[in-house]
DNA sequence: TTTAAATCTTACTAAAATAGTAGGAATTAA
DNA sequence: TTAATTCCTACTATTTTAGTAAGATTTAAA
């Protein structure tokens, strides 16, 4: 399972977009201080949202990124997949020597796994930028 | 958060042990070559669920392990817990320089981790060691 | 009473993953 | 021209994971 925090970082640092949207592009400096997230690992997470068109870039001065879509269409696990590859717990890859091969009693705990990276993925799913932007204005009213 | 082989081997373990109740006390070395996992390690593991009450110990020649409850009455949850301390994925912690701290904007996602915590602690409260063994008794009809 | 099979205990260690740092190149608004 | 910014690549420190190693203790059975 790979949940750890480039991904909470990548959520972080896009709700933060999201908040200020309406504010032109936003600059990893200005992020970075909000967020307490160091800037050179922020350029480096904010790559991967790029290659996965979650945010635009605007390059020199006064550049930044802003989000590639609206809030409301952007799904969690769009970001978590961006930065962490996947969501699961469990590799039982054929002719490996570890994990089980999909044989005999071996794994009998398989389908445990595959059902519990199915429900993680199914909560990321369901939840939007839009929902985490939401709850922290309600929060900080 | 802690989802690792650690909790996988523990309760790939406990399956076993549940599959041969009826053996009497079963040997790490037994469920080693079955499940394809270290003695040792093996070892380390089992004294972490004896510790938490999910197996009684027989030692000396023709000991082992056998459970201490029946299968229907052991939670996933409490397995994973006995091996991997906590499944949590965020650790915001008071007046620590990481982390949220709880306050402003800071940690618009504190509140998506906690439920997603809540999600996969749910998933594991829900299934018994039980069901992994109907499961696999099944399968490899 | 001896032996072998087992759990128990503690300490160490190799490998992998995580979470960064560092240094600079390229781009562009002012 | 300059300063602000993204972009790119390589390196590295820290932590976690997944073990290994070596032996002490216990007990059934020969």
């Amino acid at each position: 399972m790979k949940l750890t925090t480039k991904g909470r970082y990548a959520v972080m640092a896009m709700a933060d977009l999201a908040l200020f949207k309406d504010n032109g592009p936003i600059n990893l400096t200005d992020i970075s201080l909000r967020q307490n997230i160091s800037l050179a690992y922020l350029e480096q997470i904010f790559i991967k949202l790029k290659k996965n068109n979650l945010v635009k870039s605007v390059r020199g001065a006064k550049g930044g990124y802003i989000l590639d879509l609206p809030p409301e269409e952007i799904k969690i696990s769009k970001i978590i997949a961006a930065v962490d590859e996947k969501v699961k717990t469990l590799n039982c890859k054929k002719d490996s020597k570890k994990g089980c091969n999909n044989k005999s009693t071996k794994c009998i705990t398989h389908n445990l796994w595959d059902q519990l990276d199915q429900h993680i993925n199914n909560f990321f799913e369901k939840v939007k930028l839009e929902d985490l932007v939401k709850k922290s204005q309600i929060l900080n009213k």
